[in-house]
DNA sequence: CTTTACCTTTACGTTAACGTAAAGGTAAAG
DNA sequence: CTTTACCTTTACGTTAACGTAAAGGTAAAG
C-alpha cells in the first residue's frame, strides 16, 4: 500500500452531531453490544467501521427494526462466521431479512399509491370549497 | 343502490385471529382514539371500515411507526376535515407523508443492495469453504 | 491556576405498546 | 341449571430505547 494511512477517527460527540443524536445513545447501543470502540484512556474513539455501524442502525431505526434487528443486520455484513454451518445460517437469515425487506417495499408502495388519491380528494376538497366561498 | 345491504360486521376475536394480535391490543387502540367501534349493549361491534383502520395501523407498525403516526394516516383518509384551513394542513401533512415514505424506500433499496452484496459474499465463502473442505 | 469544553461511569426516571391477572356479565349447549 | 365460550372493565407489570442528573476526570486556553 502507497501513500499515509489515512486513519479517519472520530470523537463520540462528532458522531453525535452529525447524526443528530445525542452521546447517551451512542454510548447505549454500545451497551447493547452494537458497537465497540477504542479507547484512548478511558475515552472513546471510533473508527469508519464504527461509524458506518452506527449509520446501519440508524437506518435500521428508520425502517423500525428493533436495535436487535439491526445488530443482526450489522452481523450480515462482516464474514467473520468462518464455520460453514454458520456461514449457511447466515446466507439464510440474509435471504429473510430481504424477504421483508421485500414485504415493506410492498406496504410502502400501496401507502404511497392511497395517499397519493388522498392528496387528490383533498385538493378537490379544497377547490370546492373555494368555489362555495367565492362571493 | 339495488340488492341487500351486505352489513360486514366483526367480533373483537374475529379481528384478533384474522391478523393475528391479541384482544387487549385491539382494545389498546381504541382507548388510544383509533378505533372507536360500535356496540351492542356492552359488546364491541366493528364495522368494515374498522377493519380498514386495524389493517391501516398494522400497516404503519411493519413500516416503524408509532400509533400516533398511524392515526395521523387515518386521519389523512377521510375527508371529515370541512373548513378549508383545515383542508390544505391536511394536504400538507399528507405530502409531508409521502417524503417520509420516499425516504424509506430509499433507505430500503440501499439496504437491498447491500445485502444482496453480503449474500454473494457468504455463498462465495461457502463455496470456498467447500473446497477446502472436501477431502 | 482557574475556566471551558470535553470526556467518563452509575443509576434512577420516562414513554410507548402492550401483557397479564382479577373479577364479573351473557348466551347457547347439553 | 351448569358448562363453555365468549365478552367486559380495571389495574398493575414489563420491555425497549433512551433521558436526565450526579459526581468526577482531563487537557488546552487564558
Amino acid at each position: 500500500m502507497r501513500g499515509p494511512m489515512v486513519m479517519n477517527t472520530y470523537s463520540i460527540s462528532d458522531l453525535a452531531k452529525e447524526f443528530d443524536i445525542t452521546t447517551r445513545t451512542i454510548r447505549f447501543y454500545e451497551d447493547k453490544g452494537l458497537l465497540s470502540p477504542s479507547r484512548r484512556g478511558q475515552t472513546r474513539i471510533y473508527s469508519a467501521g464504527d461509524r458506518t455501524k452506527l449509520k446501519l442502525i440508524l437506518r435500521g431505526k428508520r425502517l423500525g427494526f428493533s436495535l436487535e434487528q439491526s445488530g443482526e443486520i450489522i452481523k450480515m455484513y462482516d464474514p467473520s462466521n468462518n464455520n460453514e454451518e454458520q456461514l449457511t445460517t447466515l446466507c439464510e437469515s440474509i435471504r429473510e431479512k430481504r424477504e421483508q425487506l421485500k414485504h415493506q417495499q410492498h406496504d410502502i408502495e400501496i401507502m404511497m399509491l392511497d395517499l397519493q388519491e388522498s392528496e387528490e380528494r383533498c385538493l378537490a376538497a379544497i377547490h370546492m370549497s373555494q368555489l362555495v366561498t367565492s362571493n
